[in-house]
DNA sequence: CCTGGAGTTGTCCTA
DNA sequence: TTAGGACAACTCCAG
């Protein structure tokens, strides 16, 4: 596939010592706290050359990875707000679709790029794709800079003292502490860089052909609720410092209250680089101003570090359980999924929760338990339909706290939930939404479909399967 | 190498 | 009404 549409640039001529300087922005849309952009604009500058972006929509080499049709969507509104920050330096960001490799390349030539800069993506999945990338641009004496950033640690450089990988939360978590304790987190961070005054400023208005809304008006009416760039993320950040995280360990129990950051998309896209949600939390974690509510909260942070150390370690954890021996616990039942998916269960905890999705793109954490129970446990249907529904729906769907929550709830993964946990949906509205506030908000005055199915006899149901696998162990 | 203690988030029954 | 134990067994981790 070509360009889209060539920014008002001169025609990019041979590359020599004053060509250009390349960043490809993937999952880090932000210019503050971004140290892969701060070195491509401060190299340039020193030798006085440009600087150009692109964005490439892979439509070939993503794999499990590619986006699903909610985060496209929030995809779509992050780059506008990117393109028109990059305006602002002086920046023109090229819009491609294709493959990473061979629409890289084109630019290059089309350009006269002198040097590439990017910042990995934290999943396994098109690794082999820089690698090749790389040997390319360096066959064409093209200089490459890709970095590591998107996740506190690079997955899977978290070690045990003898150098074995953590399988267990607690004690990957307590290393990562400890490691925390001994780093200068501003020292990982760095400000927006300061113009180009190249001139350029007319921002690109091709974003729409990048075809991320796929014509569709359902995951457009999501975008009611986010507001997607780098400085509504920082706001966001802000805010939840300010007036949600001292409460925050409480807080984020209950689905009627507004106690969850909602960073997590932003943090997906790289509106926000996660050192400085740290760096921006040190002073509610250390000392007299310290919280529960901090502490909790740095914990879900490091869930998602786990989250990828754990997908970086198994890659094809995305599609099968790793206990392997459980794959035969699930059957299929595209009948029940389907009222899984339209919150037409009957049960008024799940069905709010699936509303809530679809309404938002977004469902609180403990109802995304709560669901995803009913689905694997009471329903039996196995969690990867569970997985790519929510992959589908999510604003904030990533490749690796995905496929890591759905293999707890399930059972079936390391460090998971032992299997006979099975969530009362019932229960939980109880205990957590006493005063039904939750469940109203998403299922109004709708009339309520009776029970898919008998809670009790499908969990014990559900647990006679589990415990017959066991037994055939 | 050995060993003891522990492992995100639950539910239900019984005393 | 409420608190405590059963539900399983296994692997992981740290001393």
């Amino acid at each position: 596939m070509s360009s889209l549409r060539q920014a008002e640039l001169p025609a990019g001529g041979a590359k020599a010592q004053n060509g250009v300087r390349l960043f490809w922005f993937r999952r880090d849309l932000r210019l503050a706290d971004n140290r892969a952009f701060s070195a491509c604009l401060k190299q340039a500058k020193a030798q006085g050359q440009t600087v150009e972006a692109v964005y490439v929509h892979d439509v070939v080499g993503a794999g499990p990875a590619a986006p699903g049709a909610a985060a496209r969507c929030y995809l779509h509104f992050s780059l506008i707000d990117l393109q028109a920050r990059l305006a602002a330096l002086g920046i023109p960001l090229h819009l491609r679709v294709g493959d990473n490799l061979g629409e890289i390349e084109s630019l290059c030539n089309a350009r006269g790029v002198a040097a590439v800069y990017w910042n990995r993506l934290p999943e396994p999945h098109g690794l082999a794709g820089d690698v090749a990338l790389i040997k390319r641009l360096t066959a064409l004496d093209i200089r490459v800079h890709p970095h590591e950033q998107g996740t506190l640690w690079v997955p899977d450089s978290v070690r045990k003292p003898d150098g074995g990988r953590y399988r267990v939360f607690t004690p990957f978590a307590r290393q990562a502490r400890a490691q925390l304790m001994l780093l200068d987190t501003q020292a990982e961070l760095c400000p927006v860089p300061p113009p180009m005054g190249t001139g350029f400023s007319a921002p690109d208005t091709a974003i729409d052909a990048l075809g991320l809304l796929d014509g569709r008006a359902w995951p457009h009416k999501l975008m009611r609720y986010w507001n997607p760039g780098e400085s509504a993320a920082q706001a966001r950040l802000s805010h939840f410092v300010a007036t949600g995280l001292a409460a925050y360990a409480e807080g984020r129990e209950f689905p009627a209250l507004d106690g969850s950051s909602r960073l997590s998309a932003a943090l997906h896209w790289g509106e926000i680089n996660p050192w400085r949600i740290v760096h921006t939390l040190q002073p509610a974690l250390h000392g007299a101003e310290a919280t529960l509510g901090a502490e909790r909260f740095l914990t879900e942070l490091l869930w998602r570090e786990f989250a990828h150390h754990l997908l970086t370690a198994a890659p094809d954890s995305v599609s099968r359980s790793l206990h392997g021996g459980y794959e035969a616990l699930w059957q299929s039942n595209p009948e029940a999924l389907d009222r899984w998916q339209r919150g037409e269960t009957g049960l008024a905890l799940v069905d709010a929760g699936m509303r809530e999705l679809w309404e938002t793109g977004w469902m609180h954490t403990r109802v995304r338990m709560v669901v995803a129970s009913f689905l694997t446990k009471n329903i039996g249907v196995h969690w990867r339909e569970g997985a790519a529904w929510f992959w589908d729906t999510l604003v904030d769907a990533d490749l690796a706290s995905n496929t890591m929550g759905w293999q707890w709830v399930a059972g079936c993964g390391v460090d998971a939930a032992p299997y006979f946990r099975v969530f009362n949906p019932d229960v939980q509205a109880e205990r957590f939404d006493p005063q039904g506030a939750y469940i109203r908000r998403w299922l109004g005055n709708r009339p309520r479909p009776p029970a898919m199915l008998d809670l009790k006899q499908s969990r014990l149901a559900a647990l006679a399967r589990y415990q017959a696998l066991a037994a055939h162990h």
